[in-house]
DNA sequence: CAATTAACATACAGTCTGCATGTAAATTGA
DNA sequence: TCAATTTACATGCAGACTGTATGTTAATTG
């Protein structure tokens, strides 16, 4: 006989720990910024102490990346949502961008993913990240688009740093203020400037 | 009558002590990061203490956007002096492009300039520092383009920060050890896209 | 040349990070 | 099944850092 509460899994005290530690570090993460939010506060807003959270992880910068790659994996899903594979090449690259433009407005987004994320953890691990997770697709889409000959031949690899680039400086600009409308005419104008003469 | 060392004008003080500060800053900010380097070290590398650099800054932020804007500043300077006003729009704009892939390999400033400065200072204040100094150049670019009818009308606060945005992916990539030749090929190709039907 | 202000140096308070140590619960294997 | 071991934490500590307050000397002002 097991009383409910009193009896559980390491597994299962692994698990819900650490979900809270990046709930509640997502959380201040993305109020905040990664420098003015402290371990002390994390824990207390997760419910434990920190003595738990440098058990589950190496140190803060650890935990700040496991909440990036968590967040980048939700910003592809609500972009793969949005671009399913029956559209045309050139359309679900259009279709993707404005979904891209959509999740990026979730508040504190592009500061966890656009600017405490390639500070904190370097550029290297922003793009293993981001290759794990959105560019993967947008490579794809520009591919395709690439054996279609619906766009002109370039290095993929190049070309969808380049246009991710330009995507993530539009949603700060867009965050910032700017019309949203500007940049995606100007978005669209850069992909459909790449159709090959 | 007056000894060569010690009878020295305030601001005569002022000016040499602040520059000390930036330049020992700014050689540490590039060989590591913001964050790595403290305020001990930094007095250290500039002979004198702490008490000064809170003397003629409010904070350590304030002595980082002094550093970052001499860098923009140079940075600036030497794409002014690569693409002169005798080139043609285009020429100009693929000089102009050619000039800061190649200033931005000065070790360090990608950190200060790309992935530092904008977590640190925000978008908001770099775009400021951007539009005082390197943006401006290649908006007024694009612009002069525009009325050449050698580029496709768009508008040109999105278009130069979008564009801008390509350019410093591009720096980032190559400094990480990425083909210059395929990124300057797209950065072309994406320009040369921008061209009216 | 007295009064004031500027340019620092020094000392201190508060906070944070990472680690070392301690403890109770869960898991293992004989 | 139960002793040995490992896991999942909690607590306490050491070192470092930031910003500020206070003190001191030199320059500037009226």
């Amino acid at each position: 006989m097991q009383q409910g509460s009193a009896r559980r899994s390491n597994r299962d005290r692994t698990e819900t720990t650490r979900a809270e530690l990046i709930s509640a570090a997502r959380e201040l993460f993305t109020e905040k910024s990664y420098a003015e939010t402290g371990t002390p506060e994390i824990v207390a807003a997760a419910g434990v102490t920190r003595g738990a959270l440098y058990h589950h992880f190496a140190d803060k910068q650890a935990l700040f990346a496991a909440v990036v790659e968590q967040e980048a994996a939700a910003v592809a899903r609500e972009i793969d949502r949005a671009s399913p594979p029956s559209l045309s090449a050139r359309d679900a690259l259009i279709a993707g961008s404005d979904a891209y433009l959509t999740a990026m407005r979730v508040p504190g987004r592009t500061r966890l993913l656009l600017l405490d994320g390639p500070a904190v953890l370097g550029r290297a691990e922003m793009d293993a990240i981001d290759n794990r997770h959105g560019n993967r697709s947008l490579r794809e889409g520009l591919v395709a688009a690439m054996r279609t000959q619906s766009m002109k031949r370039l290095p993929p690899e190049a070309l969808t740093a380049l246009l991710a680039a330009a995507f993530d400086r539009a949603a700060l600009a867009i965050e910032a203020g700017a019309s949203g409308e500007d940049y995606r005419a100007v978005l669209t104008a850069l992909i459909e400037g790449l159709s090959p003469a």
